[in-house]
DNA sequence: GTGGTCTAGACCACT
DNA sequence: GTGGTCTAGACCACA
């Protein structure tokens, strides 16, 4: 599990956590019920604060991704891979709704907004 | 000119207003030299406070679309329309970048991101 | 008398009326006793208000270049050109001695502040 | 950092902050990442209020020579020798432009302004 | 009337 | 503790 903070981003860090964690279940790197690592020795490894790492990893037991055990630990929930990616999906149709408010709202064409896409792709 | 604001959106008031001003001009509704509503005036209208008016035609005035003089009024600058559509792409990119991320740690790809957004143009 | 406004500057309006009038009398233009334009005549040629160009004959009156007569009109004063001169050349090293500040503690050599200096009269 | 602030003074007291802190950064005083006194602590040690102080340090922020971090606090940005150069020279030449409206109202000639800087050198 | 500056103080988000 | 947002209200400069 590799994770790197950027300490001068603009993004706060526990969202930063939560992001390349997200990522790294959803990528199956990691095993349903795989413990995480102990909320101190992640904030001691990423040099941030304890309350830092606990931030994220509610959010997580919150969004349902971790699963958290009074006393013994934070661990991955089960997840039935293709609900999950529906979820994710359904997100991005309403955050790409969004976009195609603000494309048609600035006389963006669905041609440019693709070649911006495949541009930032491509760096 | 009708701005709505939501109170309890998570994005700041100030911002609100700047997005649906900026939204206002560059569709071209606004001519170069109109007069902007006074501070007070908008401030009342919206239910906001003084200040958070100012701050959003201040950042408009930064960004080159407002333009402030002392004693008469904010006005609409002149634009060209190149510099216009540069204006616009940057917001844009900064959209797609935030899109980018939730993408990237979403575990949905590139292919799938055009996929969607090519259905959606398709309603 | 040709006095220009620009309406957009970010100069008071006042100010660019002073400026100008300045310049006019400094470069011999109007002989001593000359009487200006009333301030309703002024203001309604310039397309400002009467209290604008008020502001303007006042300033330049305290400045000694104009002087008020009561129910009379506005003259321009008498003055002796080598001592306005050593006037002027004295604001000039005021300003030039802050200007010399300001370009030793930024590391601008006396070499490049002529050459700024000459570029601008050229534009 | 030893930041003066004269009550009196035309220039609004962000400004002669922003001045300030800016000639300190450009001087080279203070490393990249240093972290500025936070926004309470400088206000309290001004005798001003604490909006005053964060305007000067967001003014600062878009300008690019600070970076300012949500629960952390205010750093110096990174800045590279041209790009800090060029910041001077801009600076410059805005006191310059000033400066040449004052000459060309006072009749003063390029000439003598050249001659005038000279001598200053000279001394 | 307009915008520009400044204050004191409150509440929230982040570390 | 830090910065970010917002308010209410005051005073000044300008037209």
């Amino acid at each position: 599990m590799n994770i790197m903070i950027d300490q001068l981003s603009q993004t706060p860090i526990y969202e930063q956590i939560e992001n390349q964690i997200r990522q790294i279940i959803l990528s199956g790197e990691l095993e349903t019920n795989y413990m995480m690592p102990s909320i101190r020795k992640m904030a001691k490894e990423l040099g941030v604060g304890i309350i830092t790492v606990k931030r994220a990893y509610d959010d997580m037991c919150n969004e349902g991704l971790l699963v958290s055990i009074q006393g013994r630990g934070v661990f991955v929930a089960s997840i039935d891979a293709d609900k999950e990616k529906e979820i994710r999906l359904t997100q991005l149709r309403e955050r790409l709704s969004e976009l195609k408010v603000f494309c048609d709202t600035s006389d963006i064409s669905k041609q440019e907004l693709i070649e911006e896409i495949t541009d930032m792709y491509n760096d």
